[in-house]
RNA sequence: GGAGAGAUGGCCGAGUCGGCUGAAGGCGCUCGCCUGCUAAGCGAGUGUGGGGUUAACGCUCCAUCGAGGGUUCGAAUCCCUCUCUCUCCGCCA
């Protein structure tokens, strides 16, 4: 959310920066509203001033034990007239509210104009693709024939889009989850957290998913609860409503989560394999950062990132999302798309953001800053360190040998009780 | 699920037969003084959001004592609903 004083001042700028995402937000509207709700708030204020004095006029002349029923009539008047403005006042500010909850945030100065996925220029690629001296074949392929993914029996528990994985593939998405969190927290300064996977719609709205997405979301039935579409969710709402102090930042959090994500919208869009489920695991870091610093630690978050990559040996590139392609929260992303044989081209992997004071704004989390009165809001940041689902996937396909076995990169081995290559046996 | 207790400022904690309490006191923090340094001591200041005004410092007004609603001229204080926390019982991994 955009502070409304902001978009008051800044509304042509504010106008221009939803030109940039392509979205269609309409705000205007917004300087009318906001005019007519100020001018309401100030008649309310004028009688309230004038009720706060006469009230304490008649408790003095009570306890003076004079006649106060005149004032305490003109009053019943004055709350009444209240009590009318007050209902306008609340429809002008609901108004308001919704056209600010709706607005996306505004594109930082070094994003890129652009349409859509096209425009996104590529910041760096590394590692080669490897090339095979056979036929590649699709991940799903491969654990099928290993033994170690089932989508048709997970389909026969729950439905399309959801995986099953079985000995040497359900030890190797568990070792994949380990590895990545104790990269973080062993070399990149992380703390380990390991949040709830069902939260209120408030903790949704706070970081973007409400009003807007809402379809994109699971929701318990009956109950103001939702399954969390990315540990992004409740980590950045640790701190909701809470004033940090300066010295304590950044927090730095990892958190694995399993995602659930309704994917409304992309049928028949990667129908097979791990890519695109309604379920997947991830690993989350976010940041809790001073506004000065959030960039470079943007940098700093999408380097952790791309290390698990570079030890997992897995060639990637990283992309600079354009203005048409960013998500409603971001101010800056950064995409990193790792490298998959049989498609032949480059998946999203990881996706990382500074939201700058967007998130924090609507979930009430500032700093103090020492020295200096009053708070501030910080700025939250958050980036996969890496979807696990997609990196099991790319590990198949970039690992996978003629004879249908898969090398489990050496990185992995140690959680994997040293298990050097995934092959076709009956207990592994 | 049943019974009870509670929710106040960055933190702790007063305040209920409604009215000079935006809120005592303490801690913390900031600035100043003082002690050779440290510790202690002394003095002053210190919530948040919004409106008006100002070039700015500031001044001023409104709101805010878990959330929402009600009673009243007036509510942190009374009533209702909800949320959360704690204790006991039941149930349960």
């Amino acid at each position: 959310m955009l502070e409304i004083k902001y978009v008051r001042q800044n509304i042509s700028q504010v106008r221009d920066a939803m030109d940039r995402r392509g979205d269609t937000a309409n705000i205007d509207t917004f300087e009318e509203i906001d005019q007519e709700r100020r001018k309401i708030l100030n008649e309310i204020e004028q009688l309230r001033h004038r009720r706060n004095v006469v009230s304490d006029e008649i408790a003095a002349m009570k306890s003076r034990g004079e006649d106060a029923d005149s004032f305490i009539s003109e009053m019943r008047e004055v709350a009444a007239r209240i009590k009318a403005f007050e209902i306008e006042l609340a429809g002008y500010e609901e108004k308001i509210q919704e056209i600010l909850i709706n607005l996306p945030n505004i594109p930082h100065e070094s994003v890129p104009f652009g349409q859509d996925e096209n425009d996104n220029p590529v910041v760096r690629e590394v590692g080669v693709p490897q090339t095979f001296d056979f036929e590649v074949l699709p991940h799903w392929t491969i654990g099928e024939n290993l033994g170690i993914l089932d989508f048709e029996r997970a389909a026969k528990i729950t439905g399309a889009r959801f995986p099953l994985y079985f000995g040497a593939g359900a030890r190797m998405e568990r070792a994949l989850i380990s590895f990545m969190i104790d990269l973080h927290v062993g070399s990149h300064g992380y703390t380990e957290t390991l949040p709830p996977f069902i939260v209120n719609s408030r903790s949704m709205t706070n970081t973007g998913q409400l009003p807007k997405f809402a379809e994109d979301l699971f929701k318990l039935e009956g109950r103001d609860y939702y399954m969390i579409p990315t540990a992004e969710v409740p980590v950045t709402n640790i701190h909701q409503q809470e004033i940090l102090d300066e010295n304590d930042l950044p927090f730095y959090y990892v958190a694995y989560t399993p995602c659930f994500r309704s994917e409304a919208g992309s049928y028949g869009k990667d129908t097979r394999g791990l890519i695109r489920q309604h379920q997947f695991n991830k690993v989350e870091l976010v940041k809790f950062t001073t506004p000065e610093t959030s960039y470079q630690e943007l940098e700093d978050l999408l380097d952790n990132a791309e290390t698990v990559l570079k030890l997992l040996e897995l060639p990637y590139r990283t992309v600079l999302l354009c203005t048409g392609d960013m998500g409603f929260a971001s101010a800056k992303t950064y995409d990193i798309e790792v490298w998959m044989p049989a498609q032949n081209r480059y998946r999203e992997i990881s996706s990382c953001s500074n939201f700058e004071s967007f998130q924090a704004r609507r979930a009430g989390i500032r700093f103090k800053r020492k020295g200096q009165k009053g708070t501030q809001l910080l700025h939250t940041l958050n980036g996969s360190g890496l979807a696990v689902g997609r990196t099991f996937a790319a590990i198949l396909e970039n690992f996978q040998q003629a004879d249908g076995s898969v090398i489990v990169p050496e990185a992995l081995r140690p959680y994997m009780g040293g298990l050097q290559k995934i092959e076709m046996t009956r207990n592994q």
